[in-house]
Order: structure tokens, then C-alpha cells, then sequence
DNA sequence: GATGAATGAGATTTCATTCAT
DNA sequence: TATGAATGAAATCTCATTCAT
């Protein structure tokens, strides 16, 4: 349940063209981002012809597409493994978070394209994956309806309302990792995965009555 | 402290031409979309030509710009006016929270536009803004953090983390509005209120141990 | 009834952009070929920028649409004046027959343009226009029955099969000398108004059993 | 001297490439047009591999030459044997038109690409075969020469004339066939065989006054 | 012979911005 | 102020052709 469960481990000379082109798409888009990233720029950074990017991909957007679905993939697979394991749901939400975070840990670009240009941007482009995106959300919820269930988790919110509270508050911890508002690093990053969950899970009142 | 404090009570026929641009843009911007919006979508909307759009501004960036600034410093005094209350921590954010979801009530394409295409969008406009957006996290941190230091809240996370956490609750909220993903009316905006604060403060544990 | 009714008798210094775009893009449809002149082309032959082509038209096809229909509506209309006029079909044949070859001798870039681009290439172009094109038939079939109707002509063919014929004919001598297979000058073409009218009408055969 | 001289009668299964290559040209070409036909659209039309064309073409330009020239050459040969037979000029011009519209009846996806993509397309592709495709104009011109000569055919039009206006209504037939302008069927071919002749030969006029 | 991955020149079209009136 | 004609840079995508296997 490592974040690059998909990813090669080593990296050598890269003969498959199609994932030379995902790969440089990666950079390129977390560099100029994705309106400003020509075709050519994909195309210079994988070190091809412009037309091969075509022969793999049938637009610019296919290959955006491509690198998304990938990665959302592998995360959705990740969240229901977490939940499918006998664990206390305050931890099966960190481990998510943690899943989250380890997958910008390790491959920053590709979670700042991800972030950046499909899930923040529901408007252009993530419109078309927004089905995706909420199958996560509700992935969560699932998880925190059956906390609530077993009384685990207090009631006095929705599990769809806790979800979206949930990944929000990820989303603006990696955002600010991505524009560099907020400081980043290895204790930043493990502090990350605990104070989302204590936010999320324990509240920020000091007095607790229930 | 009504959300619409900035604008015209009864909308009287506009004779002010640059304000009818920019109410203009909000209507066009909120249906197509800042890049796929033409100036001259904004000319047509407010039904005066072409070149008066840069009449009164340099750019069409400009305009994005001067709608996002109006709304955006409304937001900050209001939220420093609220802070100034006497008011404990809990119901500052409520009031918060508040405004930001009545603002949404109030116009919902403004709101859009200034989270879609700049809250949301970093990357492209957003990073021009992101200091002045930062400046409302500061704002909200602040809160958090005074009540820490007055024991009303605990201190397990960090004021700047709580209100990441808390913000991007809203955000998140609002994007579910925006996109249709989440369910919209009087009813849901009330709910929302108390469930931001509910999540962020109150925490999702049952068993609150402290 | 000449075939300049429709065209500046003078050509000053051209104030009409969109008039010096079309009749910069006969030049260079004409002299290149409509699949080979770039959009480039034209505004170059116009001395104007490359985007006011698009101002005044929707694409490069517009341009060549907008050519063609002026004119051949002007065909349409002289054609149907001349059949209005009391006089036997060979003549209004032979007027018909004089007024497209006028049209060439007058601007054979235009006509060159028509024919080559619109008329004949039914396939990719003219297939917008072929319905357009068969009023043209239409209308001199119409002459050839009222001539068979009165006794005037012989009912042995079909109107609308010697439309086809007496058109057909015209076309191929005009293609002749727009691809130069065929010699042109005034001569010529004076001979080619009798020969057209000569073939059709009186047809090859030297014994005529009646 | 049947249409089908140089098609294989029973159409086995084809082993030869180069020949699976041609009859799949002439259903793309025909279906898409030349221009907007892919050299993949004919590879895939034939079944075989995109870069077997060029193995067999040196380009697209050169399949569509080739088709041409096969037929045109039976085209040209044919019109030799027909002249070279004891008949009127009437009969030879019949059996000319005839041999035409039965290679439109036999094959009419050929004799359109041949018609459409080449001979009324002579500013682009024709312009090569302009000299080949007069040819078939200078023997049908002869046929009419000789019969000038000997006092069948009136001396009213030259010999290039009136075989152009030969030619032009059969090719304006053939088009209206090929753009669905004109009904076809059993019939019509007949018809249209008939009519020609008469037209060319036995003119319009009802009083032919020699 | 046969395959199809790889190349890259080239053209249309869009649209923000300028500017003369 | 107000207009909208004029400008031209820029980028996607297509597809004929080549070539290594």
C-alpha cells in the first residue's frame, strides 16, 4: 500500500514511448501548467516527435485525462483496501490522508497536475471527472457512516458532509505545499497526517460535552 | 454585516457603464468560464461595444481581477469586524461561515467566479491573489489562535492548520454547490452553517478524551 | 445585360476592405488553387492582416462561398431576364452561352475560380452548391421545353438532358481555356458562342430527316 | 470490347496486395474523396498494413495515377478499335458513349474517382493527365474530322469542337449520375446513350435548314 | 514482402489587444 | 466616452511519408 505501487521502481532507460510521454507530461504540465504547456513542450520534454504525442493520444486533454485516471484509480483501489482492513475509523482516515500525502511525497509533480488542473479545476477540465472525484468522497463517507453506525463516530454531521471536510482540508494542506504557502518536508508531512486527523476527528474544542 | 453590502439595493437602470461590465462579467465568466469567455462575451452581455471593456480596464485579466478584490476586501473587514466582537471563538467561525455561504445565497455567479476561477485556480490567476487570500487564513488563524491561548480551544493542531482545515471545508462546500454535486437550497445553507462548525470544532469522535 | 453589372467599373483606391478581401481571394484561389492558398494568401494579396479575413468571414470557405454565390446568383438572374424576352430559344441559348463566355472574357480569374473550384469539384466544394447550380439547369431546360412545345425544337431529347448537354459543352470549352488546352482570344471566343449554339441546335449531322 | 476487359471475372480471393490495394483505393477514394481520404483509410479498406502502400506507391498521388491510367489507356484503346470499324460516325460516337456509361454501370465507384478526383478536377491532380485526357478528345475529334470529310457531318463546328461538346455531355451526365442529380437505373443508361447521339448529332433544331 | 511506430511540416482559426475616428 | 475595424501571435491537430525491424 505504498504510494508508487504503480510506478517503476528504478526508473531506466525508458523504451515504452507512451510512458515516456506520460512522464514528461508530468513535468511539463507541473511546470508552465496545463492551459500554458504546449504540445511541443510534452513533446521537447520526452525527448520524441510532436506528431508521436498525437499517435498515443488523440488531444492534449487525452493525455491529462490519462495521467489522471491513473493515479485516481490507484487511489480509490487504495481507500477501499483501507477499508476493507479491521481498523478503528480514525485510523483508516489516516491512513488516507497518509496515502495522500505519501503519493505528493514521492511524486510531487504528479499530484500538483492532479490537484491543480483536475481536481481544483471541476470547472474546465475536471468537469468530465467529476463522477470519479466524488467516488472517492463517498468512499470516505462510507467509512464514517459505518463509524457513526457502531457509534464510533458522533452523529451531528452527515458522513457526506464529514467526507467533504475531510478531503478539503487535504486538498488545502497540499495546495499550500504546491504554491508554496505553507513550509514543506518530511516533519511537515507527518505532522500533516496527524493534525488533519485530529482536526477532523477530534475537534478543535477544548470542552467536549457529550 | 448583510453580504450585500457592497451592492446596489434596487438595480436601478445601470447608467454606470463600468459597473454594468463588471456585473456583466460575472454573468459571463459564471456560464463559460474565464478562459473560454471572450471580452467580447462581456461586451454582449452588458450590451455595450467591444472596446469599452478597455475603456475602463487594461485587460480582461483586469476585470477577473477588480471582481475578486471588491469581494475578496469585503470579506477580509468583514471578518476582522467579526473577530473584534465579543464574541467566543465557535461563534466567530460560525459567523464566518455564515457570510460566506450567504454571500453564495446572495450571488452564487459571483461566488463562483471568484472560487472557480481564482480561489480554486492558483495555479493560473489565483497566484497573482495569493497573498491577499492568505491574508483571510491569517485572519482566521488568528481567531484559533487567541482561543487556544484563552483555553476556549485545545492545541493539539496548529491556528494555521485549523484554518486550513476550517476554510477548506467551506471551499469544498461550495465547489458542491457550484458544480451541482451537492444538493442547494435555503435549507442545505442553513445546515451547512452549523455542520462547518460542527465538523471543525465539535470533531467527528465520540469519545472525546481530554 | 453585360456581364460587368455587378462589378465597379473603375476599380479606384479600394476603400472596402471586404471587397478587396474577395477580390484578393479570386486572385489567389485562381492563381494557386482553392486547397493550396492559405488564408495567408489572401490577406496578402490584400495588403490587409491575416485575421480581418476572419472578421468579414467565418472561414476560408465563407470567402469562397460568398464568391461563388454572388455571381452565379447574377447568372441565375440574367438567364431568367433573357427568357423573359421574345425570342427563339437558339437565341436565348445563344445569349446564355454569350453572357457566361463574356463573364470569362471580362474576369477569367473569377470565372476560373468558379468553375474549377465550385462547378466541377461537385465532390468537396460544389456539393454545398450543386442544388444551387441546378437552378441553372433548371432554368435553361425550361426554354428548351417551351421551344419543344411549340414546335420550335424537337422532342427527341429530354429539356432537362439538353440543359445538361448545352451547360456541358460551355464548361468544357471555358475548362479549355482556363487550362489551356484550347487557344483563346476575342476570335475565339465569338467562334465558341456560335459553335455552342451551332452543335446543340443544329447538331452534326449533315443529312437531317425530319 | 466490354467494360470489363481488365477486371478479373470472378473476383477470387485476392492474393495480389498491389491489386487489393488499387480496388480498395477506389472505394475510398470514391467514399471519402482523394483529399479526404487517410492513405490509412485505403490500408484499411484493403486489410493490410499502413506502410504497404508505399511499398507498392511511391505516394498517394501515385494510386490515384495509376487508377487513372489503367482505365483511361482501355478508354483510349477502345476508341481506336471503335474507329478503326467500318461504321458511321454516328454509330462510332454511340458506341463511344456507350462504352463510357456501361464502365460507369460496371464499376461506377471507378468512373466516379476517375471523373470527380482527376478529369473535372484538373487544376490540382488532373493537371498531370490533362495531355492523356486529350487525347481521348483528339480521337473522338478525329472520328468527326474524317466525317466531315467525307460529307457525313456538317462542317459547321471544327472537329476539336464538337468532340468537346461530345465529351461534355457525357461528362455532365456521368456527374449527375455520380451527385445523384440525375435518376439512374437500367433505363436511364440507355436513355442517356441515346440521348447523347441525338443531342450531338441530330442537334435541337426542329427546321434543319442544310 | 509486411508492419506500424515515428517524424515534423504546415494550415486554420481564435481572440486579446490596439487604435483611428 | 464610445465604437468596432484591424492586427497578428500562437497553438492544436492532421497526415503523408520514412524507416527500423
Amino acid at each position: 500500500m505504498t504510494p508508487s505501487r504503480d510506478v517503476e521502481p528504478a526508473k531506466p532507460v525508458q523504451l515504452d514511448k507512451r510512458r515516456m510521454i506520460l512522464d514528461a507530461a508530468v513535468v511539463a504540465f507541473a511546470t508552465r501548467g496545463f492551459h500554458a504547456c504546449r504540445v511541443s513542450d510534452i513533446a521537447d520534454e520526452a525527448n520524441v516527435a510532436y506528431g508521436l504525442v498525437y499517435h498515443y493520444f488523440r488531444s492534449k486533454d487525452e493525455v491529462l485525462d490519462t495521467l489522471f485516471l491513473e493515479r485516481w484509480d490507484v487511489l480509490l483501489e487504495v481507500i477501499a483496501e483501507i477499508d476493507a482492513q479491521p481498523l478503528p475509523a480514525r485510523e483508516k482516515l489516516r491512513a488516507i490522508a497518509s496515502f495522500i500525502i505519501e503519493s505528493y511525497r514521492h511524486d510531487p509533480d504528479l499530484m500538483k497536475v492532479i490537484i491543480v488542473e483536475v481536481t481544483r479545476a471541476a470547472n474546465s477540465f475536471g468537469r468530465t471527472h467529476l463522477a470519479k472525484i466524488r467516488e472517492a468522497y463517498a468512499l470516505i463517507a462510507d467509512i464514517v457512516g459505518k463509524a457513526q453506525a457502531d457509534g464510533t463516530f458522533r452523529t451531528a454531521v452527515t458522513p457526506t458532509f464529514a467526507a467533504l471536510a475531510f478531503y478539503g482540508a487535504i486538498e488545502q494542506v497540499l495546495t499550500g505545499w504546491i504554491f508554496d504557502t505553507l513550509p514543506q518536508g518530511e516533519a511537515e508531512f507527518d505532522q500533516a497526517k496527524a493534525f488533519i486527523v485530529e482536526t477532523i476527528c477530534g475537534g478543535l474544542d477544548a470542552a467536549a460535552v457529550r
